[in-house]
Parts: structure tokens; sequence; C-alpha cells
DNA sequence: AACCTAATCACTA
DNA sequence: TAGTGATTAGGTT
């Protein structure tokens, strides 16, 4: 860990309910173009339930999951968790993710 | 201690 | 519109 993921941390607990964010976003606000990065401190995500990793999508609104390959599953339930929080799902993207999410 | 991999984004042709 | 490069952190050997 390092302070670098500390703050993406922050800043991904800052995300209200029914909101997401980006990676780039994440990423540009605690370094600079560290995307890779928060993706990956994601993908171990120490914090368990206080980070909504699922909160987290690609800065085109598409879930992501994955880099090329989409693992399916798991992407699936998270999904499925943003859409018990209010966020609309097209497909693999977010409806309106210029609404929801915050950049 | 070093190397390899990974949830992305942005720029150029 | 498509393709390639750049950058950081973490895990493993």
């Amino acid at each position: 860990m390092s302070i670098f993921a500390e703050k993406i941390y922050k800043q991904l607990k800052k995300i209200p309910k029914g909101r997401v964010t980006t990676y780039g976003f994440l990423a540009r606000s605690v370094d600079s173009k560290a995307y890779r990065a928060v993706g990956l401190v994601l993908s171990k995500n120490p914090y368990a339930p206080i980070v909504p990793c699922h909160r987290v999508v690609r800065s085109d609104g598409m879930i992501g999951g994955f880099m090329g390959k989409r693992d399916g599953q798991a992407v699936m339930k998270k999904k499925k968790m943003l859409e018990a929080e209010g966020i609309v799902f097209e497909g693999d993207s977010v409806k309106d993710f210029e609404k929801v999410a915050i950049k």
C-alpha cells in the first residue's frame, strides 16, 4: 500500500450511492496518470466492503472488469450491485454515465 | 532484490 | 477510426 492507494480509497469512499467514478478521474485526482495503478490497487482491495470498487468504471462508462478479457462473473455481480444502488446499465455500459459519473 | 503482470487513458497517423 | 505507448503498484520468484 501507499499514499497513492490511500487517496484513491479516500476518494472512492466519498462517492455517494447511485454515483460512479472513473479510473482516470481517481488517478488524476491523486497523481497524474497512474490509471492502471488505480485498477491494480482496487483489484487487491484491502478495504473490501468500505471501498466500493464496483462504483469505479472506465472513462467510457463501460464496466471494464479486466483488461482485454472479461472475467464476466465478477463484473456481472458488480453490475447487479450498481443496479441495486440505482445505477442503470445498458449492456456493459452505464446508462446516463455522464449524469452519474463524477468527473 | 528484480521481474512480470494488470481493472486504463490519451495521443498520433 | 484504429493502433501503440506511457506510467505506477503489487505480487511472486
